[in-house]
DNA sequence: GACAAAACAGGACAACCGGTCTGTTTATAA
DNA sequence: TTATAAACAGACCGGTTGTCCTGTTTTGTC
């Protein structure tokens, strides 16, 4: 019997489970969930349909991989890490808006938010996609919101509410993406930030 | 030949056609074009598969009418029309807010803004469906935009930007309602609304 | 080396999907 | 009435989907 859990590569020294993983995050994030059929992903991995049901049994299953292991992976580098990293919260949110929108316009392309992407897609078809995706959502919100309080107890942002100001942070962002995506013009998220100056609010 | 287009109802006095664009439109609604067989709008609706097709030769050509009669009446209805009858475009934001919250919390259920729900699912997925998508987030965002400049031909909001204000508008309403959706809780949009007397820029 | 379990291969299958086809009824115009 | 086209009914088909199942190979442990 297994005592332990073995970590040994087998064939692929990357890891075909991660090489599963790594083909559908690409396509839930290009074609979304319903549009990705495990013959397609199967034929991008190189992976028979045997490998593929043994890490995953169900597609479900595979799904609820990619959202707990590479979707809240995504949005912890692009925001909560950076926020943390920055001056203050306000300072973090601004550099997350625009390194994304550079980012955005420098490779033509607008994919849009992975966690939006499939939260709008799967919210409402499965309790467990549900639960999941609102637990990035809730982990997102918060980070924000200790940077604010992080910033209060060093005696800055005293008027700002740390639920408020996280939630217009992610709603803002959210939504800006989602224009961005179907306008493909990332312009839009500069719009949403405020002037040089003007507070926000 | 017919010279003219006729518009006599058959049988149904209030038009199989609509009957079945109500049927699709609250489907993509609950559960997004993918996941709607057009097996299920039949069954639904009660209308025959050689009657859907003689209305409607494609499952595309159905989502593009819902998108451009339904979809695009819906955000005319709860969004532009009452900011063009509000007393400001600041005001008439925080109403619509206000408004659809309220009706979320009433109902209990949220599922989501009609045009982000289907943008995310089909903007990459096909053109047409893209720009038809695109036509009404641009037509939203500029009716917003033309009530801020009649603001300010009345001498208010002089330090605002049209583009950017609509911008934000949109983009709070729309990220709000997709953690609303995920999190099954309208109490977000309110969040990303201003505290009394703080600006909203 | 022996043995058990995991990792993987690949075919098979039933259900379902969207679209097409042919036929029938109904309404309009001459 | 008669001709014509739109409006509708319902069966049908090829292709695809997700899943399951039976083998074979590889890996780790005694």
């Amino acid at each position: 019997m297994a005592r332990l859990r073995s970590r040994k590569r087998v064939n692929d020294p990357e890891g075909m489970r991660n090489k599963v993983l790594d083909v559908a995050e690409a396509a839930f994030q290009a074609r979304g969930y319903h549009a990705s059929s495990l013959g397609d992903l199967m034929a991008a991995a190189g992976v028979s349909g045997g490998a593929l049901h043994h890490h995953f049994p169900t597609k479900k299953a595979l799904a609820l991989a990619v959202i707990d292991e590479r979707v809240a992976a995504a949005v912890e580098a692009t925001w909560i890490a950076p926020v943390q990293a920055a001056a203050s919260a306000r300072d973090g949110v601004r550099a997350v808006f625009e390194a994304v929108a550079a980012e955005l316009e420098q490779q033509g392309f607008v994919r849009g938010c992975p966690l939006n992407n499939l939260a709008h897609e799967l919210s409402l078809a499965d309790p467990d996609f549900r639960a999941a995706l609102a637990r990035i959502f809730s982990a997102w919100r918060q980070a924000i919101a200790d940077k604010v309080r992080a910033d209060q107890r060093e005696g800055r942002e005293q008027g700002t509410d740390p639920q408020r100001f996280a939630a217009l942070a992610v709603a803002t962002y959210s939504g800006a993406m989602s224009m961005a995506k179907t306008a493909q013009d990332a312009g839009v998220l500069r719009d949403c930030l405020p002037a040089q100056g003007e507070a926000w609010k």
